[in-house]
DNA sequence: TATAGTAGTTACCTCTGAGTAAGTAGTTAC
DNA sequence: GTAACTACTTACTCAGAGGTAACTACTATA
C-alpha cells in the first residue's frame, strides 16, 4: 500500500468514528438546537416541530451516551429537565457550521435550478 | 417566534438539506475516497473494502443524481469507468476536513479512555 | 477450456430506523 | 373532578437501508 492509500485509509478511519454518532435524521438537528443554550425537553420538540416524543427521547439517550449532551433534573414543580451540551458537544460547532454553510450552497447551486 | 428562534429555524432547514445528501453509511466514505483523486469502480470499492458492489453502484448513483461525483466511461479493452467529484463535489472538502478532524476528536476524547 | 479481471445487475432476505398511538406519573389550575 | 402541563415510556407497525450470493457480458491470459 503507498502513501496515498495509507492517508485515505486514516481518513476513512476518522470518518466511521464521526458519522456513527451524527448518523441519522435527527441527531444533527438536535445538536443545532442546543447549540442556541440550554433546552428542556419541550422547548426541542417545538424547535424541531415534527419530530416524535419517543424519537426525541432516544437520540437524546444516545447523544449524552457519546457524551455530546448532558441532562440535568430540576426539581421544581413539575419537575423539569434541561439537556445541554458538554464541551464535546460545543467542540461539533465548527463541523455543523460546515454542514450549514454546505446546505445553504447545496440549495442556491442544485435546488433552486432544478425548479 | 423570537429572532433567536427563527435563526434557529434556518440553521434546522440548511441543514436538512445537507443530511439528505450525505445521509447513509457509505456517501461520505465514497466522497472521501474520491478526494484522491479520480478513480475506477474496483479501486473505491478495494479503498472501502466492505462495501457491496451493490451499494456502492446504487450510492454512486445517488451522488451523481446529485451532481456531486460525475462518472465517465472509457471505451477501453476491458471497458473501464472513472468516478470523480464535481465542483459541487469539491466545494465539499470544508465540511469533509471538518468531519475528519471532529472523528479524530472524538476518538482520542471518548473512545480511546472508555478502553 | 478455464480462470481472472473489467463493471456492474438482480433477486432475495433481514434488520433496524422511524412513525403512530396510547399510557404513565406527578402537579397545578379551573 | 377534570383538564392540562411537565417529561417521558411502551407496544405495535412498516418502509427502506443494507447484506449476500449469484448472475451478466466482455476480454485477456494460461
Amino acid at each position: 500500500m503507498n502513501q496515498k492509500d495509507q492517508v485515505c485509509q486514516y481518513k476513512l478511519m476518522a470518518s466511521r468514528d464521526a458519522l456513527e454518532v451524527i448518523q441519522g435524521k435527527w441527531r444533527i438537528p438536535i445538536i443545532i438546537a442546543l447549540m442556541h443554550g440550554t433546552k428542556r425537553f419541550g422547548e426541542i420538540q417545538r424547535d424541531i416541530s415534527d419530530i416524535s416524543p419517543k424519537m426525541l427521547s432516544q437520540e437524546l439517550k444516545a447523544l449524552e451516551m457519546n457524551k455530546i449532551v448532558k441532562r440535568t433534573l430540576h426539581d421544581t414543580m413539575p419537575v423539569t429537565t434541561e439537556y445541554f451540551l458538554t464541551p464535546l458537544g460545543e467542540s461539533m460547532t465548527n463541523l455543523l457550521n460546515e454542514i450549514l454553510n454546505w446546505g445553504i450552497h447545496f440549495r442556491e447551486e442544485v435546488l433552486k435550478r432544478d425548479n
